[in-house]
DNA sequence: GTCTATATAGTGATAGAC
DNA sequence: GTCTATCACTATATAGAC
């Protein structure tokens, strides 16, 4: 109905097997490159080298480079998201805080690429996110925000601003991936993993900046 | 002595006034440009006009984009690492560390272009840094992480690991430079300056951390 | 669907007049 | 010292054969 005419570029679903394969395998490599080199240090053909395609190949399924990084930003969000939508307005506040910081932390050590490739894009002002941050971000944080301060108020936590204890969260959780190479060259070679020593620190920062 | 050969690319210190101003001016401009852009995306060209130069004329006092990019990241680092340096091993610890917070967050405000650089430069892996981390900022993190190892030994402030709470200092106050168009597009335009809130929030924060 | 070849635009850097 | 003109190279994207 929507094909065979304009150019395919895979609308939402690829078909075959073999399309489903590349189109993911070009993301993934695309997240890879992105996440190393920032948006211009990317080029689309050492994405698709590590796709294992031919640059025009690639563009066979992604109308331009700027594409595959928006369907990227996009499909990520979500993800992204998650521990923070998941808070439970009605869970023990200073055990749900620490278990969203451990989430977070988590996903530092798991997911460092998706980490850097948003820490590149608002670090350049988040021209490609387009107005994501006030449709999708914004209204997420109000909420949580919202309820930390129902917490507050009703004296479960310690007297905190909700919107900078979130801010404080991402950005202690978030460093870990982001500044890598600078963590790991202070601490030097040796202590190989800074994960172990970086949650019980975070855990002990915000028990104690929580308890009432 | 060394000039008049090799053409020019000014060795160290400018001799005429317009020398002094270009040379600035270029570096002034380029702190603009590498700053909201990154290293690949900023271009010679908007460089250059940004300092009111043609770009020949740029390329007529630094020999490349990579040496504008080294002379700054270089020239950067001092005054970056100064509120480190400045922390009194013999003055009174929380007052020390509060100052240190306070003093970056301050940093962050004033010189956020600054905080960017750096910021972009480590994300990418520091290869433009070579071996800086290494000679210059690590035996300084060193030092001053066994400073507040003592402390913490002689009861002066509670049990913290010394290398993850410098890493937190960084992370929360060069946060609010680094991702200001997140925390202002979550705080909505109302309140317009984040800064003196984030400073108590980050104050609190510290002080419950530290106090035995 | 995938390739080779190429059009087109940008970008770092240089040559040479003034 | 500064400019115009231009080179050499890279990179996005497309055309067209298979």
């Amino acid at each position: 109905m929507n094909q065979s005419k304009t150019p395919p570029h895979i609308p939402t679903q690829a078909r075959t097997r073999i399309q489903r394969r590349n189109h993911s395998a070009i993301l993934n490599a695309a997240l890879d490159v992105f996440s190393a080199k920032g948006f211009r240090g990317a080029t689309v053909d050492e994405i698709a080298q590590a796709a294992g395609l031919s640059k025009p190949n690639l563009l066979y399924y992604f109308p331009s480079k700027e594409a595959i990084h928006l369907q990227l930003l996009s499909g990520l969000l979500d993800v992204w998201l998650a521990p923070l939508r998941d808070l439970d307005p009605e869970g023990d506040p200073i055990p749900e805080i620490l278990t969203y910081v451990r989430r977070k932390l988590q996903m530092s050590r798991e997911m460092p690429r998706e980490s850097r490739i948003f820490a590149n894009e608002i670090l350049q002002g988040g021209t490609h996110l387009g107005d994501t941050l006030t449709t999708a971000l914004k209204p997420l944080v109000d909420e949580k925000a919202a309820v930390v301060a129902r917490w507050r108020d009703t004296g479960r936590i310690a007297d905190v601003h909700p919107y900078h204890l979130i801010f404080s969260i991402w950005s202690l959780t978030q460093h870990y991936a982001d500044f890598d190479v600078q963590v790991r060259t202070v601490l030097g070679d040796e202590g190989a993993d800074p994960y172990p020593e970086a949650e019980r620190y975070l855990e002990t920062l915000f028990t104690r900046m929580l308890t009432p």
